[in-house]
DNA sequence: GATGAATGAGCCTTCATTCAT
DNA sequence: AATGAATGAAGGCTCATTCAT
């Protein structure tokens, strides 16, 4: 999976950077530094502006450096958005499994999976609404976003359901509700509150509503 | 819900032409035919290339007439954008209802619900790439989207189910169920696909697969 | 000869405009104006300045007209290299032949060749100027300015000599001395005056004195 | 004449290093091995590409050092091209009076003369379309050009041929044999060869044939 | 002294929009 | 009313030059 996200944009991997900011200083200023400041101010605009009407102008000034790094580093604006891409998911790989503990029970653990899913589609807000423009024109990076978007953690997901295995629930219902956790997060932690301009206030319910009913669905006797 | 819509265009309705089709009529159907071929130019070019990517140039040779026409009857590119959701959201009003008979059970109803807004997404995959870009960037749009998109037919989802009602499902599900039909219809429909470039095979598989299970949350004791 | 110059700039032809500057006003305003005033311009410009460090820019306000329009017309400020060495090709057709009347005998024509080239090439300087740059390194346009430059009217002079051939002078001599005329009247009419800022006070001198040279050496007995 | 040249670049002088090779040569060595290198991949790369679309870059890159040097030590892009003309007009100076014997007679010497400058030109054309661009834009290049090109032995040609004087020949006649000598060469040892990519196959027998018509014309009466 | 990463001014070009015809 | 030629603002990118290392 993060294979071929890496397959994008090879060249650059801010996040091995395990080393003191000091101490790979290969020539000259602090390059890594620069490369995040502008993925950072990249990330912003696209997502506040779209990537069309944001200019190398502006985002060089937001990062706080010169335009020219832009084709350096990147080359070019469109290597940046692909860049600023890769650079996020790197960052978000495996905080899922790292950070979430597994709950008591299945009925429970699809209920903390679904917010947990929710809030995660929305804090990846920026990140989304700078790509999936993109996304639906190019099918590459569409299949990248999917990944990063609605399907990234259907694996983990899946693998964390199948824990609780033992309550007559097939791999295959598994795998579909997988799948739906990933679609409803997305659409109600990103697209609804993100279309609407801000976060629905009924979306808690709803989510939590249906995670409830798929519950029960399992549960039948 | 098209007062809302009408209010992102409200000169152009092109299939509301309630007035009798009088004298003079051929210049008429002229103009309304130009500013369909428009529209449907735009529509195409804009689902393919993006927005950005599109010019005025294009459309109007891909439409067959004058690119002064963009603006004389749309007030320039932005505007037929604008007009262009408000064309196809006119356009396929009333689908559901008027195509769609009722099923036999409330479970048999969930399912062709599924299928039949999973096809839909699909049918309309090109104005959703034409609007979603935009959408993702400007709420007034974003609504609109929200609307065409994975919420449309919520309220006519809702009262299809609510003939079921005798069946301990309460309001609170129903509406629930409804929304969870429109986005995984949304992102099953339109996202998967169009992001990876095909239909995936195994859609049908999960997404009938999560309606039995939606089902079978409803029919607990 | 000119069906190769013309092969350069094949769809520009605005000598032939011959009919009223009104009345092919196929669309609108001057457009034959506008396509001579960019090409003035960029001759001057050219000439002055070197095609790099002219901007289109300053062409299109040393023309009073658009910037567009040289890309509109002449697909770039490349193209409009190529359309101004045609135009001005074009322009001189003919030339010599048509006014420069043959004079009484070899001796006599051959000086009046010899002044009359000169002449010309200091007339041609602001196009050799534009295009010599080009023409070495490229040897498409070389072979062009070949033709314009020392070259363009062997044949012609060639044939203005063999007029006085009855004076024991073979057609190898004529062939020799066409292009002698051609190279010096390139080096005494343009290179010497460009190269050292002014016209050489002595040119007149050594050309003439090297007519007489050639000519006494065609009288041999 | 050297002190023209010398006043382009005043400051280098890689030839006529006079001072005897002291200690720490080996530095020194470095230095001017670098500059060396750095002239001759700029004299390469203006003649095949021209000044202006060759980058710095690129000349560091040819000539194996950083591209600081060139401003180091040569003030920029534009010292780069004086100093390489400086550098080759150095080098070549007083080829002529040294490599080639006198002839038996003046007829033979003006025939050696030619055939040897037209060779020289053509040996030289690397240092000619690098330079000749900016002679015809700026005079003080033009000056220092002129002498390079058509014009630079003009003077030991002169004096070469006075030894034959005694034959009836003026020293107006000398003088103008001479620059038609240097005129000649440098079309058809420069401009013909360079302009129509090739050397031109009549060319030996087109100057050949203007020598003798010339020699011819010097012996009348 | 040597290096090459960083800078940013300036270029050609595109394209939505205007308006003469 | 319809056309499309003309306009010109604005953008991405290049590259000579500077300067920290």
């Amino acid at each position: 999976m993060s294979s071929t996200s890496r397959s994008l944009v090879p060249r650059f991997n801010l996040h091995n950077r395990t080393s003191p900011p000091k101490r790979r200083t290969g020539r000259k200023r602090d390059r890594a530094a620069k490369q995040e400041a502008l993925i950072r101010a990249a990330t912003k605009l696209f997502a506040s502006k779209g990537y069309d009407l944001t200019t190398t102008r502006e985002i060089a000034a937001v990062a706080g450096c010169a335009e020219g790094l832009i084709h350096r580093y990147f080359q070019g604006k469109a290597g940046l958005l692909l860049a600023l891409m890769s650079y996020h998911a790197s960052r978000e790989v495996a905080e899922l499994s790292d950070g979430l503990p597994l709950a008591d029970s299945l009925e429970a653990e699809i209920q903390q999976l679904m917010t947990w899913e929710v809030d995660r589609m929305w804090r990846d807000r920026d990140l989304l609404r700078a790509s999936i423009p993109h996304a639906i024109l190019d099918p590459k990076v569409g299949r990248f976003v999917s990944r990063v978007g609605h399907q990234r953690h259907a694996k983990a997901i899946f693998d964390r359901l199948r824990h609780y295995k033992g309550e007559q629930v097939s791999d295959q219902e598994i795998e579909s509700i997988s799948q739906a956790i990933g679609a409803l997060a997305f659409v109600f932690g990103f697209m609804h509150p993100v279309l609407l301009g801000s976060e629905g206030k009924q979306t808690r319910k709803v989510t939590s509503s249906i995670a409830k009913i798929i519950t029960q669905g399992l549960q039948r006797a």
